[in-house]
DNA sequence: AACTGTACCAACCGCAGTCGT
DNA sequence: AACGACTGCGGTTGGTACAGT
């Protein structure tokens, strides 16, 4: 479906697969002479047998200066889960956290690494939490769920799952409630001031859309400053509010 | 030495958003 | 408004290296 490396290379043959150096040399040759223009254009502009958004590709994930090469650093990794765990798989944002270092290289060391150390710790790498308070939780919400129409309806009313943002906010000290879109919060929302109000956040996998639109919604709307204020400020109750919830839940059950 | 399983990473693919006409 | 070209993003795949048997 895509429009794989379509358009002005009229069906050329282009290659496909690892780069070699000569490619490599003839690529960073035109970038430096003419800098990052029009990607479509480079191929035919740098003799090269390959389409644009390959040599796209290969700039800015291997041939760029400024790239910090090598294994991650102990802050790096910090950073990464603390992002993730904020932001969910939008590599490009986390990315642009950690100068020097690609969406790519960053995803490649979460799904190899990152992921698995969490899945170690007990973590669920979706969620950020313990896998036990998630298991329990998915456990008391589906029982709720069965035995308790009203809820289900309340539940479902809260959320509107057509939303574009994967996040969504819920109130544990109300029960379910409905709260603007995080895409239009306020610039500096702080998370921790609002009733222990926190981001439910949908695991990508069962997301119909799962890329939520990081340049209009994110960039804009949603800050670094106020994540992090949420996320370091608002950690602590994030975590109450969870083992609240579960209580709650349990509570409602019985 | 040969085979198999696993980890890692570069690159590809498909989709969605943006921009120009 | 509609369309096509282009760009950027995230998921996935395929190749390679390495460890274990």
């Amino acid at each position: 479906m895509g429009r794989q490396c379509s358009s002005s290379v009229k069906q050329q043959k282009l290659r496909k697969g690892l780069w070699s150096p000569e490619e490599d040399e003839k690529l960073f040759d035109h970038i430096s002479k003419f800098g990052v223009g029009c990607w479509s254009s480079v191929p035919k502009l740098a003799g090269l047998q390959r389409c644009g958004k390959s040599c796209r590709l290969r700039w800015i994930n291997y041939l760029r200066p400024d790239l910090k090469r090598g294994m991650f650093s102990q802050e790096e990794e910090d950073l990464i889960l603390n992002l993730h765990e904020a932001l969910g798989n939008r590599w490009a944002q986390i990315a642009s956290q950690l100068p020097g270092r690609t969406d790519n290289e960053i995803k490649n060391f979460w799904n190899s690494s990152l992921k698995k150390k969490l899945q170690k710790q007990g973590i669920d790498p979706n969620t950020h939490k313990p896998v036990e308070i998630q298991v329990k939780m998915e456990q008391d919400y589906s029982e709720k769920q069965a035995y308790d129409p009203i809820f289900m309806s309340e539940f479902q009313e809260s959320i509107d799952f057509n939303t574009p943002s994967s996040y969504r906010p819920y109130d544990p000290g109300c029960g379910f409630n409905s709260m603007p879109n995080l895409t239009n919060f306020d610039h500096h929302t702080n998370y921790s001031d609002s009733s222990g109000a926190y981001l439910m956040k949908e695991s990508s996998s069962n997301s119909s859309n799962p890329r939520m639109d990081s340049k209009t919604d994110m960039t804009n709307a949603f800050s670094l400053e106020s994540i992090f204020e949420f996320q370091f400020d608002g950690a602590d109750e994030r975590s109450y509010a969870l083992a609240s919830l579960s209580q709650e839940l349990s509570e409602a059950f019985q």
